[in-house]
RNA sequence: GCCGAGGUAGCUCAGCUGGUUUAGAGCGCUGGAUUCAUAACCCGGAGGUCGUGGGUUCGAGUCCCACCCUCGGCACCA
């Protein structure tokens, strides 16, 4: 588990304010990533990435358009972004923008190293041209729109430009070959089968560059290092991020990347055009593409017409009354990170509060905090160790390893949510334990029967040691309030040490007797269904 | 149009190569028990023609056909 983890996020287009759509990708490979650190001990081995996408022609008109340079324009809505994520809790190890140094002197170097080998060649592209969108339309999408601007209604006119191409029609069959041999290359399945059936159809080489013009505007960018008279093309540019950041000495360790995550709408650059392009640059594949779906907002589809996004700012007001936490657990555990969409639904987010947080992992701990300081003066007994419920088929360390591997098991495939919800399943059966084993009963009978003082200890010990394991599960996902019972239980996790040592049951890192376990403060308080929606 | 996925309890979904189930889980709902805890937790129940109609088979959510419905992908759109 030492191996470096390089997991990564899309770039975001910097003309876009901040989103649930952003901070659920965000989020996810926050919590990979936190996952990823934990599971290794060693957070240096983990590189979590995202940033901004700056070099698209709308970025200079939205800029103009506000009175500013397009940099200006994107400083300020890069920022956007980065606060955004900051208030999210998201601990991504760099923001690359790609109007950095970094990132363009690389992306030079990547294109010369692709017009050396030939990969990249100048040829003709022939399309149908929108002047009134300035934009060419495909053969297919020209024919269904009558060949008239689907826009103004004028005739599209056939047109050709010199451009730079990329060979990617040469490449067609090394990546079947790899997609074929990597049954999880692309994931969920679903999509993989997508992109093989589209594959099917055939690739033909795409244009990389676009003409530089008398318009201003088309400056915007990297230009081709040939010929001036192109530049690259802004999602050529943008790919190339994954890369371009981690190929230098310190961290070229950490390539080829874990993860790149992403929206589906975005998939088939990166599971057909990245890895065909890193084919030919002769770099090693990414090891994953996993594209997630979108989140529709109480059973509506979000769009700009609509004006329905859940924004940041709505995000926010759910963290104001929730907490950060509890926003993250919600997006995490129901968000769409299969194939059909989920629903940011207020109703459902106040349900799944209520069981999986405030019943769940918030009551238990509460209840079993509160019975040590009550019976023991809150402080962990000598002597203590598992008791096993009589009539229990299974032990609570059996429970705990058990979700341990499945912990482990739903990371192999990027599931945060069930990962997470391994550490519920804890929660649930010590709920189920101290109802078996009635430790509140067994304290009224201490007095009369010394003995019973040394079971009510290890009864007790037993539910904390398996909430302490919960808690080491759930902390990718809630990590400030995790964070908050730990301080309580003085069990925080020692630096360097493993998920897999973490999570054993009175093993190594387990709690130890003597120390101090105090009830602390509540960590979910139970939400109102009643109550409506944080404007 | 082409390619693909799916229609299972109020909701979200498990059910892989057909006979271990009298079709399951979580949430919600509803009875009961309990009091350590955040009216929390625990136990029980509620009976869903497993989209429709055929077919194959000793036996089909689980295979085949038709139909209805929903949804996704279709390359220069972040």
């Amino acid at each position: 588990m030492a191996s470096p983890t390089y997991i990564t996020t899309p770039i975001y287009y910097v003309n876009d304010r901040p989103h649930i759509g952003h901070c659920y990708t965000t989020g996810l490979a926050d919590c990979l990533a936190r996952f990823s650190r934990l599971a290794s001990g060693d957070p240096s081995q983990t590189y979590f990435l995202t940033g901004t996408d700056e070099h698209a022609d709308k970025v200079v008109t939205s800029a103009a358009a506000h009175g500013m340079t397009p940099l200006q324009w994107a400083d300020r809505n890069a920022a956007a972004f980065e606060e955004a994520f900051r208030a999210c809790n998201y601990t991504h190890d760099d923001f690359v923008r790609t109007t950095q140094d970094r990132h363009k002197t690389k992306v030079i170097e990547y294109i010369n190293a692709l017009l050396a080998s030939g990969d990249v060649y100048l040829g003709e592209y022939t399309g149908w041209w929108d002047a009134s969108q300035e934009e060419y339309l495909t053969e297919t999408m020209a024919k269904e729109a009558g060949f008239i601007s689907p826009v103004t209604g004028k005739p599209l006119v056939k047109r050709s430009e010199k451009n730079y191409f990329f060979r990617l029609s040469k490449y067609q069959a090394r990546l079947k070959a790899h997609i074929d041999a990597h049954p999880t290359f692309i994931l969920p399945e679903a999509r993989r089968n997508e992109v093989l059936g589209r594959l099917r159809d055939g690739l033909e080489d795409i244009p990389v560059s676009r003409a530089v013009t008398d318009d201003p505007a088309s400056r915007w960018g990297i230009l081709m290092p040939n010929d001036p008279g192109h530049r690259i093309y802004v999602w050529i540019d943008a790919l190339f991020n994954y890369l371009s950041v981690v190929d230098r000495p310190e961290l070229s360790r950490f390539w080829p990347a874990s993860v790149h995550l992403m929206a589906k709408d975005i998939l088939w650059f990166h599971a057909v055009i990245w890895p065909c392009m890193l084919m030919a640059l002769n770099r090693p594949l990414p090891r994953r593409v996993y594209a997630h779906s979108y989140w529709v907002r109480e059973g509506v589809k979000m769009s700009k017409s609509l004006g329905n996004f859940v924004t940041i700012e709505v995000m926010q007001a759910y963290a104001a009354r929730y907490g950060m936490d509890a926003l993250r657990w919600y997006l995490l555990t129901q968000g769409p990170s299969g194939t059909t969409d989920a629903d940011f639904s207020h109703a459902r987010f106040v349900e799944v509060f209520n069981a999986d947080l405030a019943n769940g992992i918030g009551n238990c701990a509460s209840r079993v905090g509160n019975m040590i300081d009550k019976y023991f003066g809150g402080v962990l007994p000598e002597g203590v160790r598992e008791h096993v419920a009589e009539g229990s088929t299974r032990s609570l360390s059996a429970c705990c390893a058990a979700s341990a591997a499945n912990t482990m098991k739903a990371l192999d495939t990027c599931d945060a949510g069930e990962a997470l919800l391994a550490g519920i399943a804890i929660v649930r059966e010590v709920d189920q334990y101290i109802n078996l084993t009635s430790p509140f009963k067994l304290a009224k009978t201490v007095d009369a029967d010394p003995s019973a003082k040394t079971r009510l200890a290890d009864i007790l010990y037993t539910c904390a040691e398996a909430i302490r394991v919960a808690s080491v599960l759930l902390s990718p996902g809630l990590p400030t309030k995790m964070a908050q019972l730990w301080s309580a239980w003085g069990c925080a996790p020692a630096a360097g040490a493993t998920l897999e040592s973490l999570a054993s049951f009175a093993g190594v890192h387990g709690l130890r007797a003597g120390s101090r376990v105090t009830k602390g403060e509540i960590l979910f308080m139970r939400a109102d269904p009643a109550e409506p929606a944080p404007a």
